[in-house]
DNA sequence: ATGCGGACCTGTTAGC
DNA sequence: TGCTAACAGGTCCGCA
């Protein structure tokens, strides 16, 4: 579920009120995620201060004195900071307790979220030493995508999912930036211009400021941290939307399937 | 090396 | 209205 404006927004919501705080126990009612939580975190996080949370791609990193607790929220991971007391709901899988009697609470239905502990430089990491470059950061561009695209025949949708190659675009916004540069998403990407990767970069870039401003992109049950939703759904423009008028030009939007998922696209607007 | 499909798991929705 | 199948925001892994 939720790509890179979704956890961002849930870092903005959750960093003032746990940095600074101390973590008192970790509970865990399920800990069968997409790997197993660590029996011995329940021994390893007490004590420890959460100095930062911070975010690379898809995966949140609470920062302590001595390590990184990553998180990551799969496809249908939200994380809230509620009262420790509340009582918690069927998919409220793992809490993580702070001393000031509030707790990060994290509900997952699916179980593909993880909870890892790590010790080394977090982008050391396994998880995210392969990782590409952060798309609103400047390591992300025309040139570099250009660079590694040539050659290959992958549809550009799928590069752009490719977290190896750029971190941190989902189905929704890959979708969403292919239609604001005009380029269709089974284009294979070694056929595209220097030109167009301009516009492609600059298009991600728009769509993924435009959805953290938003908070988010709330489709089904995606979260805030303050349980509050994410407007960027009204702002789609093909995604979801197979059928409907295109925006700009009100031919009817597209969807195909690409890969094992489904591609939106206005075949008027996007070559 | 590249790229594709399967796997993980469960809730919701579309279709008969 | 009820059952079943398809589908969903992610991403690692193994195979061709």
């Amino acid at each position: 579920m939720p790509e890179l404006p979704e956890v961002e927004t849930t870092r903005r919501g959750i960093a003032e009120r746990v940095a600074g705080q101390i973590i008192t126990r970790l509970v865990v009612r399920d800990g069968r995620l997409r790997w197993p939580v660590a029996p011995e975190l329940k021994d390893e996080l007490p004590g420890k201060t959460i100095h930062a949370v911070n975010r690379r791609a898809k995966y949140l990193l609470f920062e302590t004195e001595s390590g990184n607790l990553i998180v990551h929220l799969g496809m249908s991971g939200s994380l809230r900071v509620v009262p420790a007391a509340q009582s918690p709901g069927k998919f409220d899988h793992v809490d993580i307790v702070l001393a000031s009697g509030e707790c990060l609470r994290l509900r997952d239905p699916r179980r593909f979220g993880a909870i890892l502990w790590t010790t080394e430089a977090p982008g050391r990491h396994m998880l995210l030493s392969n990782l590409g470059p952060e798309p609103l950061q400047s390591e992300f561009s025309a040139e570099y995508l250009y660079g590694m695209t040539r050659g290959r025949r992958r549809a550009i949708r799928d590069v752009l999912l490719d977290g190896h190659i750029v971190a941190g675009i989902g189905n929704i916004y890959a979708n969403e930036a292919l239609f604001g540069a005009g380029i269709h998403p089974a284009r294979p990407a070694g056929r595209i211009s220097r030109a167009r990767y301009v516009l492609l970069v600059r298009s991600v870039r728009a769509t993924l400021k435009r959805a953290i401003r938003a908070g988010g992109t709330t489709l089904r049950d995606f979260q805030g941290s303050d349980g509050s939703p994410g407007y960027f759904q009204l702002r789609l423009k093909v995604y979801g939307r197979d059928r409907k008028p295109c925006p700009a030009c009100s031919r009817a939007v597209r969807v195909q399937r690409l890969g094992s998922r489904s591609a939106f696209y206005c075949p008027g607007c996007q070559r």
